[in-house]
DNA sequence: CTGAAAGCGCTAACAC
DNA sequence: GTGTTAGCGCTTTCAG
């Protein structure tokens, strides 16, 4: 193995030279930085993680805290994941992954052992376990989500109330006086889940304000349940002429119900979405952007200004984006012909 | 910080003693042992993570290497982060994730640096760029999916070949002569991904020898290419009474274009789905297992054996189970009705 | 069965 | 602007 000690011979400078070189935490003549730089290429010198994490009591890695439960779209997280990582790069930090089910023991662990600078957590429910614990160890951390009390903390999160209520407000300037609200699982809402309660407020709080007729039921990730709920809508809300669905999972299943049901999208029923920008754009429906990338790599940001002495603001709401999308929705129903890309041509 | 040495002192006893407590790499009186371990408890002491990886060059992380390429499905993907996680701690490891985008550059900074013990590969294509810079590295690495030279690796992977046949004997078993393939996205297959091309030939060959017709087509994930897709299918293949799904994503819209194209599933066109249970069984269609979990784990175990020094065999193939589901399968049709579960309730 | 002590590779005072 | 050096906390010989 190279070390810093080979680095310094070769480039006849002092070990120290070489790490400040490294690190830049003091200012270094442009010529022996050059020779320095070049040895460190010539030989391939990679700096010893756990040496520099021992004598520096920095480790360059985050923890990313993922939930794992029931009603959590996988394919969400998954993108905060990829979002977070990439951000977490272009810091020069890498990854470390702990899984909700190891609880706050987990964070012990990893914190205790100084395996990590800081925490990034995800699905942070309004009266969370984990924060007592985040706090007595006191490192950094960052929720993805937000619990009640924020003081003290920093939180990222898509200002969820404000986009239930974009919702209504969109589908009320359209003329809609009777709105339907598809929801997560229960199981989400009886766990007291922020971001769902909150969706939920805003979207209730909006049709109030409007006078706006509107019914609101959670929805299991099966089929059956779907179709009960949008049979029970259609019962409760007869002029119901437009659905707001916050539920990734089922959103395909929305639309198929609603023509079982025999109302066309969108001309019978409105279907505006709260998911990410490629499922909607997928199903053509309108939707108000679950912006994962931005929001992962905020949250990387805000970690970064804590890990760096700064003190961030304790809650960063992201405006909701509605984006609208007309024109046909897919999928299509028996008889109704799709536009057709280019004939498919076989499996080489 | 509370260090060994002062559970040492604590405890009335050495650092090397406590440090022997922990590892059990020599054999420590029932007596001292005990204290030592009361010590540990009482101070609650953890051992500096960079500190014994210094000491012994042995990190106890392995790094997960995640693809984020097109036609990779993410619900699949994450089940796999998830169960590596599970099974990792299992063995007392931490998982820190690199993205493939990151390329060889990330697997040689990873590890040069001594941050992780070994690698778990996923998505690995069949003349892998990645294989060299492993094999370079000299550190243990275990791949989820294998090349086409397996020699010298250790490789876990579902017999997808198996798999492609298992369900054209299911079918021909059933009574079917004319049965469709409908694929990954295109650029899946173009850049020769192991599993992809696997499951066709093993569907080919399979067919070939009972003397089916059979036709494969690849489709993207759009509702218009799955549509056109399915027409083309059942233009070339007239006779056409089954269909195999080897793409996860648009598994609902398959059924939902026979259905559109006037075919009832399953009684016009059989369809055997090739993905993860969770969704065969959400919708209700007859699949062959995708074990994320299982795969995930076993490459955990290989990869503890290699770090053992062990020798495990280059393939692990787990064969391929079938689930044969009949019933309605979802999501029905305009006019008909469904088993209804028990009404909605109203969201709290 | 246990202790003493020499590093592991790097950083950050402290010197000049 | 650069060199010297004392740790960081742990493992692991080497001695007993």
């Amino acid at each position: 193995m190279v070390t810093i000690v080979d680095v310094a011979k070769h480039a006849g400078v002092a070990p120290s030279t070489v790490s400040y070189v490294l690190t830049g935490k003091r200012p270094v003549s442009a010529g022996t930085r050059v020779r320095v730089r070049e040895s460190i290429q010539l030989l391939g010198y990679q700096p010893h993680a756990g040496a520099r994490a021992l004598a520096s009591s920095r480790t360059n890695v985050l923890a990313l805290v993922l939930p794992l439960r029931e009603g959590v779209h996988l394919p969400v997280v998954m993108r905060f994941v990829t979002s977070v990582v990439m951000a977490a790069r272009a810091h020069d930090m890498d990854v470390l992954l702990v899984t909700a089910d190891q609880g706050a023991a987990g964070l012990r662990r990893v914190a205790g052992g100084a395996r990590v600078d800081g925490f990034l957590v995800m699905d942070v429910a309004l009266d969370d376990e984990r924060l007592p614990v985040l706090r007595e160890l006191g490192r950094p951390a960052v929720l993805l989500g937000h619990p009640s009390a924020v003081k003290g903390l920093t939180c990222v999160d898509l200002d969820f109330e404000a986009a239930g209520a974009r919702c209504v407000d969109h589908l009320a300037e359209l003329g809609h006086r009777s709105i339907g609200f598809l929801g997560a699982p229960s199981a989400v809402y009886a766990r007291r889940t922020g971001f769902a309660q909150r969706t939920l407020a805003g979207f209730s709080a909006a049709a109030m304000r409007r006078g706006i007729a509107s019914t609101a039921l959670p929805a299991e990730q099966r089929y059956d349940s779907v179709h009960a709920v949008v049979t029970t809508l259609l019962r409760e809300l007869p002029r119901m002429s437009a659905l707001v669905v916050h539920n990734e999972a089922v959103l395909g299943w929305v639309v198929d119900c609603l023509r079982a049901e025999g109302r066309r999208v969108p001309d019978d029923v409105a279907v505006v979405a709260i998911c990410p920008d490629e499922l909607a754009e997928q199903l053509r429906l309108t939707s108000v952007q679950l912006p994962a990338d931005v929001l992962g790599r905020r949250a990387v940001e805000l970690l970064m200004a804590k890990l760096n002495g700064q003190q961030p603001p304790p809650l960063t709401l992201l405006p909701p984006k509605l984006f609208s999308r007309t024109g046909p929705v897919v999928p299509m129903l028996a008889g109704q012909r799709m536009r057709l890309g280019e004939t498919p041509r076989r499996v080489s």
